[in-house]
RNA sequence: GUGGGUAUAGCUCAGUUGGCAGAGCACAAGGUUGUGGUCCUUGGGGUCGAGGGUUCGAGCCCCUCUACUCACCCCA
């Protein structure tokens, strides 16, 4: 048997129905925000990866899918999607017709990390990016969308974290505090964080060693050292999720992991996800347009792990298959005929209608029935036929009544519209 | 890349010192010539992850491999 590749996921009912709904919220309320979707490739030249999110991460050390074309190209299928977005800006030059862009998009990532629970090699990310805004106002925005969408998806048992990652002119400074700290407590620390020390400092900052976590207890805090421009930033950003009473936390430790990221840093953490926390993270990215050749254009974004959404919402409640509104039992070749035409008909009036072409016996098809979980069951056999009607049955009630054939769409139209209207109201918030 | 755990029916899992391959659920037929869920009866289903070894005999013991899973590292 021919197995798929390790890593990598095959998303089966009635989890797809769920992927169905999230990324149909996502777009109505990006859209909504002023938000277009952007559809890239999943290819893309190596070069960018490694010029975007940093040569010395450990997604392009070891983590990228890289392969030379027959042309020999060096081709990466993408690990993340900022990048693309990012490259995409620059080279359809949308900064000169409108500089402000928001853009979402919505699709696989690939790293080729060991897999385990909320981790996979093929993953996916919805993803959101605004261009050409260094306000605020637009990491506000943002964070409370994000915000949004868990609380319309029904999302409990996350927080928001966010932090202040500084720009160039304060973090080279805070950095080089920080490594003269370090150094300081170099017994303390664990193996990981003596290699990592130089190369990535604020990476020590978040060990979950104990040993480190102790010695980093008196470390200095970014967060304090930042210049005045970034503070400030800083303070708007607050200010605008408290006058929208966002419940979040100020991490101070909450660092990202990819270069690119200035000032504003944020999550949404959870513990249902084993080893992992994040569900979502993001920040702003004010120097990397330019970096990749682009004009000098600020940036923030984030992107949903789409994969572990639907696990923290799976956990909290398991989801269901769909079921048809109505279930037609044919009692033979004539019934066949009938149930089929009464099925194309109420699929254009879209309503999910199925039978079943066995042959099989009433009491068969009415457990088929059930098991589909079909509220309706027309009971089609000789008699009623002739008679020019059906049995129409309740499957929760139990009741069933004759209905005349020519008038079974509309009175099926009525129960079924009738039954859903309640269901849906509660859904709704 | 490193370490732990696991692999037996579609699913969840038993399987005794090495001696005929099992249960529950699910599926199918019947109990009722046209009525689901509960109940009863019967039935179909297996490369015991793969390969090798020990043995009269291996699901069980040994070796190798693979996959899954959890964790480290790191991230969505």
């Amino acid at each position: 048997m021919i197995q798929l590749i390790r890593g990598f996921k095959d998303i089966l009912q009635p989890e797809a129905s769920l992927w169905q709904h999230i990324e149909n919220e996502a777009r109505r309320l990006f859209e909504s925000h002023g938000y277009r979707e952007i559809r890239l490739p999943i290819l893309e030249k190596t070069e960018l990866f490694a010029r975007s999110i940093g040569e010395t991460t450990d997604i392009v050390e070891k983590e990228m899918y890289t392969f030379a074309d027959r042309s020999g190209d060096h081709l990466t299928l993408r690990p993340e999607a900022t990048a693309s977005v990012v490259r995409a800006y620059i080279q359809h030059k949308l900064s000169g017709t409108e500089p402000i862009r928001k853009l979402y998009t919505i699709g696989p990532m690939f790293r080729r990390e060991r897999p385990q629970k909320g981790r996979y090699r093929q993953f996916y990310q919805i993803d959101a990016e605004v261009f050409g805004i260094s306000s605020p106002y637009a990491d506000a925005q943002m964070i409370l969308m994000l915000a949004k969408l868990m609380e319309r998806l029904g999302v409990t048992g996350i927080s928001a974290h966010i932090n202040s990652l500084g720009c160039p002119e304060c973090r080279p400074l805070y950095r080089e505090n920080l490594k003269a700290f370090i150094h300081q407590h170099t017994e303390e620390l664990c193996e990981d964080c003596l290699r990592r020390k130089d190369k990535n400092p604020l990476r020590v900052l978040d060990c979950k060693n104990e040993s480190c976590r102790k010695a980093m207890t008196e470390a200095p805090e970014l967060l304090d050292q930042l210049c005045t421009a970034c503070a400030d930033h800083f303070a708007l950003v607050r200010r605008e999720l408290d006058r929208r009473n966002l419940d979040y936390k100020i991490n101070k430790r909450l660092v990202r992991g990819l270069d690119y990221y200035t000032r504003t840093a944020f999550e949404l953490q959870t513990d249902m996800l084993g080893a992992q926390s994040a569900v979502a993270g993001g920040g702003r990215y004010d120097g990397l347009v330019k970096t990749l050749g682009g004009p000098d254009i600020p940036a923030i974004g984030f992107a949903i792990g789409f994969d572990r959404l639907v696990e923290v919402i799976t956990q909290a409640k398991p989801p269901e298959t769909p079921a048809p509104s109505v279930f037609f039992i044919p009692l033979g070749e004539s019934a066949m005929e009938k149930a089929f035409d009464f099925c194309l008909q109420l699929a254009e009036k879209s309503i999910e209608a199925d039978t079943d072409y066995s042959g099989r016996s009433l009491k068969a098809l009415m457990k088929r029935a059930d098991r589909l979980a079909a509220p309706f069951v027309v009971i089609m056999g000789d008699s009623e036929l002739q008679a020019g009607e059906v049995s129409l049955k309740n499957m929760a009630t139990g009741e069933q009544r004759p209905v005349p054939l020519d008038s079974l769409v509309e009175i099926l139209s009525l129960e079924i519209s009738g039954q859903e209207a309640p269901e849906s109201g509660t859904q709704d918030p």
